[in-house]
DNA sequence: CGGCTTTTTGAACCCCATCAATATCCGTGG
DNA sequence: CCACGGATATTGATGGGGTTCAAAAAGCCG
């Protein structure tokens, strides 16, 4: 704990990278830009010293400065009801923008939470809006990672309005399964970086209700699981479940 | 019916009419601009004859070519998983925008099916984004109605979630009232242009449980209800039971 | 009126929440 | 090194909210 300033000071030197040898940039927003164009990018991209577990990237209420990049570690996003209840919206992992929900009134209404330790890039929404003009790959790209957040939105709709506690599970694990892959982590041999606790809230599930599910999927021998520790066994079945189609969640040919 | 292609081509003309006439412009993509740039906005706006009570808007697949903004009328949007079975993830009234989903892949990743006789204003996207460069008022409300979609699409997950069966309802009710005063209507006095079967799978529940819902409320004097119209009878109880605060389902101080 | 869809109501069952207890892991300190 | 406490996870038992099956009632339209 004490030791902890110091490190982040050296680390913010050593933070400053830029998003041409960030190896996210394929999925993130430099996706699709040239190296002249990077450079511009880079200029409005501020780099943030990690946040630590259970720490809040930013909290509900506050005024949107800018969109978030992860570089590393992983979050949730939550909102709240008056009555105190929290629902988590989503899990975001290194490549991915948090904070779009803040748009609509130029403030965030869900706060973000560190699920470990965890790095991530500010982009300015100012600056990113003046750039996405003069760079249509940088616009593009932006609309785009917008759109998956709603894509994303809609399937848990699907998932909490249309499936049973085994089928969620096995829609998000192979959510996680396939972001993960892109990422160039083992699809099917991972750690889950949330507690079941909160799993079970994004699920729409008690907690041991989710432990329940987890336990008869490891007896149907298609996943093994020992806590945060998750190994695919049989992902046929698990898409099967899914109702998704072999190997993807929600990639369609076309 | 053969009289429909007769009444589409003199509809074709009446329906030329401007952003700055619209009635539901300080609500849609022309509110904050001036006279000058409705105009440059109005140029790229396609006036889209009617959309015929279930007929579709854009089915999911389809490339994504243009957003819709709705004139009259209402829509609901689906998403369906590969095993058949369907998720409502929206419902939009006049001066909402649709099909922001496709923004992710450039395709239409839901299918929206009109609710009644609906028009609509298709914008090119492309014009879109050009636009939204040179005018910085109009990039503004499009990200404004971007977060809006974000943080609908979140309270339903909370729905979903967290409430039971009539807090849905109740939350439902609320949200529909609220999106119905702003347009100038009865808050408390409506007509629902959605049957209950969508009501239903939009909340994640049965039909049965939803008209039950429906009676129990009507019971406990909290609404008057007669198939699809609406009396609200005593909001303060509807906000409570949707865990809202009075008068408003997602507006914050602030 | 007759056939259709939509809505409501009833009864039985089931999935899941809840309450309760145990087990396992992890960090801290004796 | 082990003991201890707290957080995390699993498992069991019970009950309730909601689904499902079944059918009637009410509107819509020919």
């Amino acid at each position: 704990m004490p030791t902890q300033t110091k490190i982040k000071a050296f680390d913010l030197r050593e933070l400053k990278v830029s998003c041409g040898s960030c190896s996210l940039s394929h999925l993130c927003l430099p996706h699709g830009l040239n190296s002249k164009e990077l450079e511009t990018l880079d200029e409005s991209i501020q780099h943030k010293p990690s946040v630590e577990k259970g720490q809040a990237l930013f909290h509900a209420g506050e005024s949107l400065k800018s969109v978030h990049a992860i570089r590393s570690g992983s979050f949730k996003t939550v909102v709240l009801t008056n009555s105190g209840s929290e629902q988590i919206t989503g899990f975001y992992l290194p490549g991915e923008l948090i904070g779009l929900d803040g748009l609509g009134e130029s403030k965030h209404r869900c706060t973000a939470v560190a699920l470990e330790s965890s790095t991530t890039c500010a982009l300015d929404l100012d600056d990113l809006e003046k750039l996405c003009c003069s760079l249509g790959g940088l616009r593009r790209q932006f609309l785009h990672l917008i759109g998956h957040e709603i894509n994303h939105d809609h399937e848990i709709l699907l998932a909490l309005g249309q499936m049973k506690g085994e089928e969620r599970l096995a829609a998000f694990l192979l959510s996680l399964s396939r972001r993960l892959e892109m990422r160039g982590f083992s699809p099917i041999d991972f750690h889950l970086s949330m507690p079941r606790h909160d799993i079970a809230n994004y699920l729409g599930l008690a907690v041991e209700t989710l432990s329940r599910m987890f336990s008869r999927m490891q007896e149907e021998q298609i996943i093994h699981t020992n806590r945060r520790h998750v190994r695919i066994l049989n992902m046929a079945a698990l898409c099967t479940l899914a109702q998704a189609e072999p190997r993807s969640l929600d990639t369609r040919q076309g």
